[in-house]
DNA sequence: CGATGCCTTGAGTTTGATCAATGTAGGTGG
DNA sequence: CCACCTACATTGATCAAACTCAAGGCATCG
């Protein structure tokens, strides 16, 4: 999206389990090209938990982690993002106003995707968590098939999922399985994965039109009111 | 702070339970002055959740809430608040630094809070939420007495506290009277509150000392270490 | 081949939710 | 002033969803 950065920006690859600086200097900003990032938080005494994912064309500066504690920013899974300073995004957000408005709208389609996550987190059951996570999933990495599947590959792991879910990682692993005899989801292997009919699945979690809205619905096969 | 938007902004008194706007044309921005606001999503089927808190000096726009999704934002007390259409004070941006370093400041400050509000719904159990909730509102409306104590007026209902912290109001109900029990709290009515020694209660939340740092840190009376 | 990391599954326990009863403050009208 | 109503808060008894602990499966890698 901002071809203007491309020029400023340090190229990066990253590998499942990187640990990308936020506590360098220059505020390092981070903008994701391709795999997911994890935004972890890992307070003296508690589990740590996964509070934030960054898709591909996502964007995330160090100031956006609590300093201090300990915050860090890891790669899910092999992927490519672009790093360059605060400062320097600011100088070109101000000159260009592509850059300025991809910045602003990334920022606030990350509040509002926070305050979803916090519904997630706070009210609804297992079921309805993973529904959710899985919703997400498919819409921003999901290859959609005809009939209304859409086949993708979980960037995390059963316990960066648990993490982010806040849920513990057995209960989780039954919580799979569950979905699995039902039908709502197929997997190969560990990863890769296929939702036969992805309006069954939206079905199981209230977040679901929500999330397809702040993802901007690049495609939905069927609407969701036709099936589930 | 921004004291240059301010001719620019419409004033308004706001009265506790009172909804204002989100969907109205121009993405309605609002700065809070004086009082608390609560964004709350009510998604069918689930709970409600107050997904997020604006206390005074802090800065939303519509666009920060999940469309379509019945999101609204709620004054949870009285209050003063600045409205102001999105184009306007991006406006303002580009001219003036100051009010530009404003904007940047309180967004990143905001996802930061988020990601730590997410960890709290995520991993803390009830008494570990609720402190966390106190040491919030200590940091960002209590007024500092000798000796390590704050008191405060709790914005929020009883029943808004739960959904805030994903709890249900019986269950926090119970807490807040282990917490009288304990001797961590004094309540004089519903919600003028003392914390006798602050930093006991810090010591019962992981995330102490994240708020501590993210606020700003005004005043905390005694060093976390000192005491607990 | 064993070692390791990750995942799954069962048995038992606990935390927090649910349901229902009771208490308290503030407001209204007789 | 009292009776009454309503909204909000507290508290007890019961229950279930999710956690914990432990054992076992299944890949990958040296």
């Amino acid at each position: 999206m901002p071809c203007a950065v491309e020029p400023h920006a340090t190229q990066m690859r990253t590998r499942r389990g990187q640990s990308l600086a936020l506590a360098s200097d220059g505020d390092p900003t981070y903008i994701v090209r391709s795999g997911v990032l994890m935004l972890e938080i890992s307070l003296p005494g508690a589990e740590r938990q996964i509070a934030a994912l960054f898709f591909p064309g996502d964007m995330l500066r160090a100031s956006f982690a609590p300093p201090r504690s300990k915050a860090s920013l890891l790669a899910a899974s092999a992927g490519e993002v672009w790093r360059l300073r605060a400062s320097m995004l600011d100088t070109l957000a101000a000159r260009e106003p592509a850059v300025r408005g991809y910045v602003d709208r990334v920022l606030a389609n990350r509040i509002a995707l926070q305050a979803l996550h916090a519904t997630t987190l706070g009210q609804f059951d297992c079921e309805q968590k993973l529904a959710t996570h899985l919703v997400e999933i498919a819409l921003r990495a999901g290859a959609w098939q005809p009939a209304g599947a859409v086949s993708f590959d979980l960037p995390l792991s059963r316990k960066d999922i648990a993490h982010y879910l806040g849920l513990n990682p057995d209960t989780l692993s039954r919580v799979i399985s569950r979905f699995k005899a039902k039908g709502l989801i197929k997997q190969f292997d560990r990863m890769r994965t296929l939702i036969p009919n992805f309006a069954a699945l939206a079905a199981c979690t209230p977040a679901a039109s929500a999330l397809i809205d702040l993802t901007g619905a690049r495609q939905v096969p069927v609407p969701l009111e036709a099936t589930a």
